[in-house]
DNA sequence: TGATTCTACGGTCTC
DNA sequence: CGTAGAATCA
């Protein structure tokens, strides 16, 4: 098979790329993954690289399984037993670490390779155990910061030591000593957290000289992907393992950098000819992808930031619609659009797929709201992930604890759960034991029970337990992961605890519990142990589970990337939000909105919505705060844009309404209730009926030459008083045309009276909110 | 000790 | 609005 066939002159020049470093500036949708895949391909075929001497980087679980699959299937016919690796960074240190890692006993007391792997959730228990331990008021300093800090220190390769030293006011010495107690807390568990897994390959490969060598020895060929979301130690760990060979290739793309708060650094793709002086670079520019509205109003956005490399994306795709900007009023009436449209757009086209951006995951719930009522199913990507729920939480840390007995959080976790008699004074005396011996909990829990230090009670409870956990351990070597988590669900009580809460709450956790088994048994088929069934638990991130064939997802930009949709909202364009209030007073933070803008939009293929509102509330009950729109919405090259929504909501209506007809879905979905709160709907409510429709707007209505310009966007906002001085205005006080304000909605014009008097049934227009019909005694309408 | 209610508070993005 | 932790009661 010939692996060049098909590709652009750049993709070939890449595939066929042999040997030395190779720089890949791969612009957005340029078909990067067909490059790796198909290089991967040509070296084990065509030029004898023998398949385990390769290892691709890739930046999700996902990814690397799509490009596992892929090279597979270009490899057709031909076996290996050992093929290509292909892994992220954090799966591959995992495996690092647990075939090789004992050597690293030397560098960190108490560990072995049976480690456990602290996630967020764990991160930040511990945390909190420490400020209660010293006291430390989180109010005072919070712990999520200061996790933060600590992360980076770690990305930094800084510890505690080094903080310490460094450390001049009282808030940063109250930060080294709490760092310095969580690293050896997680010592003392046996437990690495995302960082150490990194930070500890590195350590462990600099150490070990042998390991480092044969590593050298078998890996000819790295590839790595996203490289421009590398940070300080997985560039390390690249240079560790490329060698003196540097047959390293890495692809990306500097405009798509939007992870340096996680420590990526932006300089590792910026400097690479720096580092690798010999290095060839090879820029794909086309753009398989958009349609050249769409490529090049991104461009526009993304032509605003200093720090690149530069390259000129460019496609032989049509021209495509215009972008759509989408004023609403507030967003609500962001949240109907987009729903309306979603809509539309699937009665256009089943097959569309689209895909809702959003910067924060709280925007999600509006939006989720609208897309209810029209009955659409919708897939939300992350939130409060599967392996994060409470029960499969609960039954992970029982496994944790019969694998590894030292590991003091998973058993503080269950310890109690479900209730078995052992309170929060008998776990104190516990921690105090520990404290006092230097000894795991569990320990703890012995030497308690040796010494009678206990009342009856706890004694008879903690007796209870420690057996329990000791035959979960004997029966954890006979039997497979499934068949040992489902003796743990029975054995601990878990199960009836379940059964007996006849709550619809307690019948989904049933449901998760019975995924979860399942999901261990699928492990268990492969041949999974326990300890590999936790490190994947471990390791799933949120932006595995997106489901692609999902007719409409809802995500965050972030996990939105490597992800392509036929149709992409993007919704929340308003300054403070996105860009976000905390990038707003550092230019390099700024720099990174864009790019994550920039993202989000070269996700689209075919049609792109942009939207914002003009007010948006944080939660439930507290008043709307007013917004501005993005920055970014400024930068789109006005041809390539059209506008909508805004002050002219009211004549949008006869453009969607003369544009799209939709009718029969909407129909279908929305026709239960007593509103009618969407653009299109309003449409349609009269072409169901065969209303003449009025719609225009009152100001415009009076087709007259008007001397002053339209009113500017505060005159609708709902405290604004109504223009003054225009016809009949006492008379027609509930009269078709007049225009009425209403507590709520605001603003608005009378479509239609029904009856007359206090017991009028008024239909009422009001711009991002659509009809409402209301009556009038209740309705508190002002003129 | 355990279960329930109450209150205060808060919100980037995530391997 | 949703949640975590405190306060309260059985």
């Amino acid at each position: 098979m010939d692996f060049l066939e098909g590709l652009n002159p750049q993709q070939a020049e890449a595939v066929r790329h042999r040997d030395g470093p190779l720089l890949i500036l791969a612009g957005a949708g340029s078909g990067k993954t067909r490059v790796i895949t198909h290089r991967i391909a040509h070296l084990i075929c065509s030029q004898g690289v023998a398949p385990w001497s390769i290892l691709a980087v890739t930046f999700t679980n996902k990814a690397a399984q799509e490009m596992r699959e892929r090279v597979l299937k270009l490899l057709e016919g031909r076996l290996f037993s050992d093929g290509p690796t292909v892994c992220t960074f954090h799966s591959f240190c995992v495996r690092l670490l647990r075939r090789f890692g004992g050597p690293l006993a030397a560098l960190r007391p108490g560990f072995s390779t049976s480690f456990a792997i602290y996630d967020d959730d764990d991160q930040m228990a511990l945390i909190k155990a420490i400020y209660r331990d010293l006291g430390i008021d989180d109010k005072a300093l919070s712990s999520r910061a200061v996790l933060a800090m600590i992360s980076r220190a770690k990305c930094a390769k800084q510890g505690p030591e080094e903080w310490k030293a460094k450390a001049s006011d009282p808030a940063s010495k109250k930060i080294a000593e709490i760092y310095d107690q969580y690293e050896a807390r997680l010592r003392a568990a046996n437990a690495l957290d995302f960082d150490d897994l990194l930070l500890e390959s590195v350590r462990l490969l600099q150490h070990d000289q042998d390991l480092r060598n044969s590593w050298n020895e078998r890996l000819t060929h790295l590839m790595i992907d996203e490289y421009q979301d590398t940070n300080a130690n997985q560039y390390e760990l690249m240079r560790l393992l490329a060698g003196k060979q540097g047959n390293v290739c890495v692809v990306g793309d500097e405009d798509q950098s939007i992870y340096s708060w996680r420590g990526a650094d932006i300089r590792n793709i910026l400097d690479f000819q720096k580092d690798f002086p010999n290095a060839t670079v090879i820029r794909l520019e086309q753009n398989y992808r958009s349609t050249k509205s769409i490529l090049a109003a991104a461009s526009g956005v993304v032509a605003n930031n200093t720090n690149r490399l530069g390259k000129k994306l460019w496609t032989a795709g049509a021209e495509g619609d215009p972008v759509v900007i989408y004023e609403a009023v507030d967003s609500d009436a962001e949240a109907f659009f987009i729903a309306d449209m979603v809509e539309k757009l699937i009665h256009d086209d089943s097959r569309n797929r689209i895909a809702i951006l959003y910067r924060t995951n709280f925007q999600s719930r509006a939006i989720e709201e609208a897309l209810r009522r029209h009955g659409r199913k919708y897939k939300v990507v992350g939130g409060v992930s599967f392996y994060q729920r409470a029960e499969i939480k609960d039954l992970l840390c029982y496994l944790r604890l019969v694998v590894d007995p030292a590991d003091n959080l998973a058993l503080l976790r269950i310890i109690n759960t479900p209730a078995r008699g052992i309170g929060k004074t008998t776990v104190e005396t516990l921690e105090q034991i520990a404290l006092a011996h230097k000894i795991s909990l569990w320990a703890a829990i012995q030497q308690a029970l040796e010494q009678q230090e206990l009342g009856p009670r706890a004694r008879a409870a903690l007796t209870a337990f420690r057996d329990l956990i000791v035959e979960l351990r004997q029966a954890s070597h006979q039997k497979r992961v499934d068949e040992l988590l489902e003796t743990i669900y029975e054995r601990t009580g878990y199960k009836l605890m379940l059964e007996q809460d006849h709550t619809e709450e307690g019948e989904t956790r049933e449901a998760n519990v019975a995924e979860l088994l399942r999901a261990a048994s699928e492990a268990a088929d492969q041949g999974e142990s326990a300890v590999e069934f936790l490190d994947h638990a471990a390791l799933v991130s949120d932006a595995d589970q997106v489901d692609e064939t999902a007719q409409v997802s809802l995500l965050t930009m972030h996990n939105a990337k490597g992800l392509e949709f036929p149709i992409v909202f993007v919704a929340g364009m308003e300054e403070g939000l996105f860009p976000h209030k905390r990038s707003l007073d550092s230019p390099a933070m700024l720099e990174e909105e864009r790019r994550l803008c920039y993202v989000a939009m070269t996700r689209a293929q075919k049609q792109l919505f942009l939207t914002w509102a003009r007010s948006r509330r944080k939660f439930g009950g507290s008043p709307p705060e007013p917004s501005i729109p993005s920055r970014f919405l400024r930068e789109v090259p006005p041809h390539t844009a059209r506008k909508l929504g805004g002050v002219s909501s009211s004549a949008e209506i006869d453009l969607l309404g003369e544009r799209f007809e939709v009718r029969h879905t909407v129909r279908k979905n929305l026709y239960t209730g007593k509103t009618y709160n969407s653009v299109e709907n309003v449409a349609n409510f009269f072409k169901e009926r065969n209303i003449p429709v009025n719609l225009r707007p009152p100001d415009a209505g009076q087709a007259r030459p008007q001397p002053q310009p339209p009113p500017p966007a505060e005159a609708k906002q709902p405290a604004a008083a109504p223009a003054e001085a225009k016809g009949p205005k006492k008379k027609s006080k509930l009269s078709q045309g007049a225009e009425v304000t209403h507590p709520n909605y605001g603003r608005g014009s009378i479509v239609r009276v029904e009856g007359e008097g206090p017991d009028a049934k008024v239909t009422v227009l009001f711009p991002g909110y659509g009809l409402k019909k209301l009556i009038a005694k209740y309705a508190g309408l002002a003129d």
